[in-house]
DNA sequence: ATTTATTTTCAAATATTACTGAAAATTCGA
DNA sequence: TCGAATTTTCAGTAATATTTGAAAATAAAT
């Protein structure tokens, strides 16, 4: 297969994948063509590449940068600006996930205490499948946040070396 | 709070976390509804709660039997069939992982082979950068699978305590 | 075998989300 | 300070995804 016919898949492939996974799927098309260039792009070199309108690279590329996955590169003496996605796969996936964590496990878990302390007798059938599951959801959260938390802030070796060889 | 102001608050969160999952808002309203009901649902009572419309309800029910998160059950001498979906969420989670595992993460990976067998010299940068970031896909993902794997098999007591105790 | 209750399907309608492109704002050099 | 290059914004438009509802299919009762 070629380079370009490759590059191609991979980012259609991507795309296609950030929409199963709530992402836009220009927004994934933008980080896959950044993962895989090996130097930093102006966005005419994105709109090009992608053929999408200006506008479009802008908003994706400031909420690429908003995520933490794509930086703004400045290059002395020139006046456009650059950008370049984090390649290293392990960094990509722990930035994701500490960014879904703030934006989604932490409110939902706040909103899970809420919850709990529905009205209402415990006898009730309905009151009590509500706060068991309410209550369920609250535990695992919590267990999953500090084991989100440890991956996160282990390094790649040894995280993965260490998981592995203790649970396999 | 009272419990049917808990419940809307409870099926329409969820609802919206669902969209930020690539799943859609009505079938992660319809999971939420039956999780908290203590007693299985029928189609009516399910678009009655939520008020959409029978077709809507039945392709959502649907799905979320072909998930394995909901069960249809026969209650003998009842014309209707009644729905109920797992409460233990950590079943839910293994579930969910799982499925997603199968669907996405194995044809990924697969593409991921195909991909890093790209035509050209790794002396070109283009290619070392299309091939680099494209094997450390792969390795990233055949680890990631393997835990997932343990994660999936393992029980939520023993998974979570144990790995707590590693890690903390 | 026919009627009736219930489920399923799917084309059309609706709602949601994403994209464009041109104008406005900003930044930088002269 | 002005003007050109570049980035940002956002109203209007386009594309995509979801929902409806009524007809067809299925299943159970008589």
């Amino acid at each position: 297969m070629k380079l370009s016919e490759a590059k191609q898949q991979f980012i259609s492939t991507w795309g296609a994948m950030g929409t199963h996974w709530g992402i836009n799927r220009t927004m994934a098309q933008v980080h896959a063509l950044l993962m895989i260039s090996p130097d930093p792009l102006t966005q005419d070199d994105v709109m090009a590449q992608l053929t999408i309108s200006r506008g479009n690279v802008n908003m994706n590329i400031r909420d690429l940068i908003d995520w933490g996955l794509v930086d703004r590169i400045i290059i002395s003496g020139e006046r456009k600006e650059y950008f370049t996605a984090e390649k290293d796969i392990w960094k990509v996936s722990t930035q994701i996930i500490k960014e879904r964590k703030r934006r989604e496990l932490d409110p939902m878990m706040k909103l899970m205490d809420q919850l709990s302390k529905v009205d209402g007798d415990k006898r009730d059938k309905e009151v009590k499948a509500f706060v068991d599951t309410v209550t369920g959801i609250k535990k695992f959260g919590a267990h999953a946040n500090d084991m989100l938390d440890v991956l996160v802030k282990s390094d790649e070796s040894w995280f993965l070396s260490t998981a592995l060889k203790l649970f396999k």
